[in-house]
DNA sequence: TCAAAAAGTGACGACTTGTCAATAATGGAG
DNA sequence: CTCCATTATTGACAAGTCGTCACTTTTTGA
């Protein structure tokens, strides 16, 4: 019984073993190629198995696709997590400016997670992929949200924040991932930034998003607080990043 | 010499009746099967022209893409300017609620062109389009930059606004930018918003934008005017949006 | 040892995109 | 009106996709 157990365990071990190796091969293929460049007869013949096999892991192209981008989320929320978890945090908001280093550091560490996240929304990929998959992605968003919303309701607990009427928590969250996410497709995929006049759009970022909730009356207020300092701290203490 | 020049005429008409027809047939089947359902086969049996004819027409899949891209912008360039010179302004930060009006019936308007343009951002279309097409895009994204930018001129020479130590004109513009570029983007692929927490999130949209415009103290701010009603005002009188 | 079950294979059909020799239409010149 | 050069159009073709499934090989447990 030992020994069968433990043969069940080998092989499911090997399959696994295989299907990281074929998920790493197709994270490489996708940032060298691109999207449109992967294909399932590369992957087959790198991995020296037969098209047939491959297909056995990852039913279509597109469920490799979302496999990869559900890689990138789980990166992202624990990145989250740890930011938000941060014992420096002094304020409420100080604890907002640490998930937003959090978000900076995912890209800036994992650009080939963060472009795949963008693939999956523009490529109407959706529909080709299983329902278990899919869902996998909502929880993970849904999760992302919790931490930021539950960092925004600890505010409203503490007095630094009040909501305007008719605003909810997730509307304020929502504007902060709108400004990360738009900022961040907006410098992968325009070259001549620089040309145009924004030579720094990282720090035009932040203080957009300073100045974001600075409009909310979330103090305390960037005027009176380098939130800049916060976000390199976090980015040295949580992310080990100089 | 008349005649000849009739007939020269007559058949670059037909050409660009024709490649507007192609553009067309090719927008309409985008909207309906997406990027990767778009087919130069398709195409070709619709127009009940050869494949090789339209192959003279765009060099390949992509410039038809960054074609229809280029029609965005300039669609959006248009209503831009529209906003951009409002008469019922009756402040600078009225006219940028304008735009941002502008930005909001462009999507709503044409869903289709705004997925055209996440389209060309994700996929790695650059590589194979021709220098030309891709400089049109460049102009145009920075003729719109151009409009807004000298909006927020405008505001900083009537003492409206005062920019931060360290930040240009063209920061403001890129958080902006990247507000509404991440909604719309969001709200486009997300399906489950409201499941989320998220029940209108144009609402949120607007609601952040204003606030990321208090936070660099463009006044009047909008706890002092309901800027909410600027833009309803401006899909009326300028997009005729009741 | 051996048969049944599981795993792996790759030729195949149906689709792509893009090319290019061959064919058809056109437009002056005589 | 004829005729030929130029230009426009064609569609078979090469080379590449994806996903399938009858087949072969390996593994497994009695």
């Amino acid at each position: 019984m030992a020994t069968l157990d433990q043969k069940i365990t080998r092989k499911e071990r090997e399959r696994q073993e295989r299907e990281e190796k074929i998920l790493e091969l197709a994270r490489t293929m996708l940032r060298e190629v691109g999207y449109l460049g992967l294909s399932m007869d590369r992957i087959a013949a790198e991995m020296e198995y037969s098209k047939g096999t491959i297909y056995q892991h990852f039913c279509n192209k597109e469920e490799i696709i979302l496999a990869l981008a559900n890689e990138a989320l789980e990166k992202r929320l624990e990145m989250f997590e740890a930011a938000a978890t941060w014992s420096g945090a002094e304020t409420s908001r100080d604890r907002m400016a640490a998930i937003g280093a959090a978000a900076e550091e995912f890209v800036e560490r994992y650009p080939q997670h963060f472009s795949v996240e963008q693939i999956v929304r523009s490529s109407s990929i959706w529909e080709k992929t299983s329902e278990e998959r899919r869902q996998f992605m909502q929880v993970c968003e849904g999760r992302c949200m919790a931490i930021v919303s539950g960092v925004v309701r600890e505010a409203l607990a503490q007095g630094d924040l009040e909501l305007p009427a008719g605003r909810s928590v997730e509307d304020l969250v929502f504007g902060l991932w709108s400004l990360n996410f738009g900022a961040y497709t907006i410098i992968t995929s325009s070259e001549a930034l620089e040309e145009i006049g924004i030579a720094d759009p990282i720090a035009a970022l932040r203080q957009s998003q300073n100045f974001m909730l600075d409009g909310y009356r979330w103090r305390p207020l960037s005027s009176e607080h380098d939130f800049n300092e916060t976000f390199d701290q976090v980015k040295r203490e949580v992310f080990g990043n100089g």
